[in-house]
DNA sequence: ATGGTAGCGCTGCTA
């Protein structure tokens, strides 16, 4: 099973590049973030002639996030375990069981600076996560974890850790957030495969990042060991990051092996 | 060069 991550920045922007994407990477399951879309303007019949199902939670303008299957798409849930009807909170969380497997798609607040209260809700909404998992999901169970983190993960995952020293997506109480979800059984499929440095994810689109090679490794698929067992093979497909109009990030696909068969 | 671009939506915010 391929399963697969795209932070788009406008689905109503990006639908072109994302169904030429889907034409080519043929996933089983897509995760997509930022739609920036209202679920009434979701373009579901763009994407069930693709063969998808897909489940929105939108609010429009920001945020967004979506998940799109050809496996099967049930039990989809939005948002946290803990939250009232009273709360408003933004659409960076769903859930849905595709093929067997429990997949998140997460749009991680940015934190904009290091020390903001932007930056502390950021800490509170992964350690949320965490909590999300720890009372509602089974470690032991086959579960991914996909998005924009907006977290990477160590040195490895950025264009120059001295530069980028101080401000977020860096910070240690940022990374120890992250780790707390490692701690509870989430593996980072694509590092576990691939362990060298210089393998990203986005691009500013400024000052010419990505041809730059100026990145961030942001965009994660973190799998329970029962399904990051059988992870064959993982790619960044920064091929998708180029040409017109882009998305400022590239889709990350993983692909799991079928369970071993009994006997 | 404390710069730069893209998206949303219409002025400035968010990333």
């Amino acid at each position: 099973m391929r399963i697969a991550t795209w932070n788009v920045n406008s689905l109503k922007a990006r639908l072109p590049r994302v169904e030429e994407w889907l034409g080519y990477a043929r996933p089983d399951v897509l995760c997509i973030q930022e739609t920036k879309l209202a679920d009434a303007a979701f373009p579901s019949m763009a994407f069930a002639a693709l063969g998808y199902e897909a489940a929105h939670c939108g609010q429009g303008q920001w945020n967004g996030v979506a998940i799109l299957s050809r496996v099967g798409l049930d039990d989809v849930v939005a948002g946290f375990s803990d939250q009232d009807e009273e709360e408003t909170v933004e659409a960076r969380l769903l859930w849905a069981t595709c093929g067997g497997v429990r997949v998140a798609s997460v749009y991680v607040p940015n934190g904009r600076s290091v020390g903001s209260e932007h930056y502390e809700a950021k800490l509170e909404w992964l350690d949320r996560l965490r909590r999300h998992l720890v009372s509602t999901c089974r470690n032991d169970s086959e579960l991914v974890v996909c998005g924009d983190f907006n977290v990477a993960p160590d040195d490895r995952d950025v264009w120059d850790a001295t530069k980028l020293h101080g401000g977020t997506h860096v910070s240690p109480p940022e990374r120890a957030a992250l780790a707390a979800l490692g701690e509870w059984g989430l593996v980072d499929v694509f590092r576990r495969l691939y362990p060298d440095p210089g393998l990203y994810s986005w691009w500013d689109y400024r000052a010419g990042d990505f041809h730059q090679g100026r990145g961030l490794r942001i965009d994660l698929a973190l799998a329970t060991e029962a399904l990051a067992d059988r992870a064959s093979y993982a790619l960044i497909d920064r091929f998708a990051r180029k040409g017109k109009g882009p998305s400022d990030h590239a889709p990350l696909l993983c692909d799991f092996d079928d369970p071993a068969v009994g006997h």
